[in-house]
DNA sequence: TTGCCAACCGGAACCAGTTCCGCTTAGACT
DNA sequence: AGTCTAAGCGGAACTGGTTCCGGTTGGCAA
């Protein structure tokens, strides 16, 4: 349990190449896999485009010219594969954080950039799950976890810098608790219920 | 993929015991397929009991000797078993919310309340995932779902009364809320992040 | 250039949940 | 008792994710 959330020694370099010889140097990835990563992808985004998250793993390696195999060593779970597909939007994401407590009042920042993240997770659709596995996993692909915990710390310090902030409030469960919304919100139609659930989250952070 | 087919016009049959005719009328169930229910669900609460949610559909059709077919006649989906196997003891948990309504501040019994709930969704691994369809399925078991947003409301009702209660909160959003805290805290093992949820959702309920 | 081997490859096999459909039977009606 | 049929039955078959493993190969060392 013990992992600490956003200053963490963390590992996890750079990512997409290699492993480590003895001594923990890195290797540059074979080029067939890097030519395989790639092409599996592509193919993965044009079919989560095309069919949403339902997109089947077989169909997708078949795709990229691959075997399944070969999809299931460099994403070793589909949820993994839907993260990587859609990391770039999410960094995007992460960064519009301090744009957003920079350029409006803090609460409302918080405001704006829940809404973008529950709307962002129930759109692709399928991404809610996958955030289940980077809020779950501490082994793999923390660096997602880690952006996002700091793009929610960045507003909620803005806003504590204001004196708005409920004490005791931490950005890991914020970040859960959007999780959260965003899986459950997904999985049903009411867009007004998930505006009301992210009222009552902010109402929950912030001091009275 | 299945869920969003069967949206149309489709089945919704009766419920516990039997169709109806023409007329709409029950006819009550066959006396073989009660019998199996019964089989069935006796088989379910021992399996779930034994291995948690994670134990199969087909060991337990094999268990209560009957095949997976007549399982699903009943239970169309795993899910739906395990919200059945599970109705006693959520029907328990709805009746406590007028009691400790009555025994506790408001504020208290809904944080008393919560916390159970979270509690056992999550150590019910995979009551979580039901839920969901609870949340969700309106065409069907929508019973569980309303004892559930009864329950929530006497208790919102109650802090209202002492105008502690935010206006426009209201009991669905604060069940989905609580259905999102326990599917992503059942995947996770950290219960000091739970109970910060809980907390935050209660402190968005509760007016400053 | 050649030899070597760790890394990589593909897809068959496995295990879930779910659907389909031909056969069986309870029980209402004669 | 006999007939008829809707309701029920079971399990083979299908789908989708994940694992396993024998064969292949990129790229480094000799």
């Amino acid at each position: 349990m013990a992992r600490d959330e956003l200053g963490g020694a963390g590992g996890a370099k750079g990512d997409a190449s290699g492993g480590k010889d003895a001594e923990g140097r890195r290797r540059p990835m074979r080029a067939d896999a890097q030519r395989n990563e790639d092409r599996l992808l592509r193919a993965a985004a044009a079919a989560f485009a095309r069919e949403g998250a339902g997109a089947s793993v077989k169909d997708i390696a078949r795709e990229a010219g691959v075997g399944v195999g070969t999809l299931y060593r460099r994403f070793p779970s589909k949820e993994l594969l839907i993260e990587a597909t859609y990391r770039n939007e999410v960094q995007l994401l992460c960064d519009a954080a301090p744009e957003l407590a920079g350029s409006q009042p803090p609460d409302q920042a918080l405001r704006t950039w829940m809404t973008r993240f529950v709307a962002f997770m129930t759109t692709k659709h399928g991404m809610a799950d996958a955030l289940r596995v980077v809020l779950t996993d501490d082994n793999e692909r923390l660096e997602t976890r880690r952006n996002l915990a700091e793009a929610v710390h960045r507003l909620l310090a803005a806003a504590a810098a204001e004196g708005t902030v409920r004490p005791g409030v931490e950005a890991p469960a914020v970040l859960m608790a959007l999780g959260g919304i965003s899986v459950i919100a997904g999985s049903e139609g009411r867009p007004d219920l998930t505006a009301q659930m992210i009222d009552l989250l902010l109402h929950g952070v912030l001091a009275g």
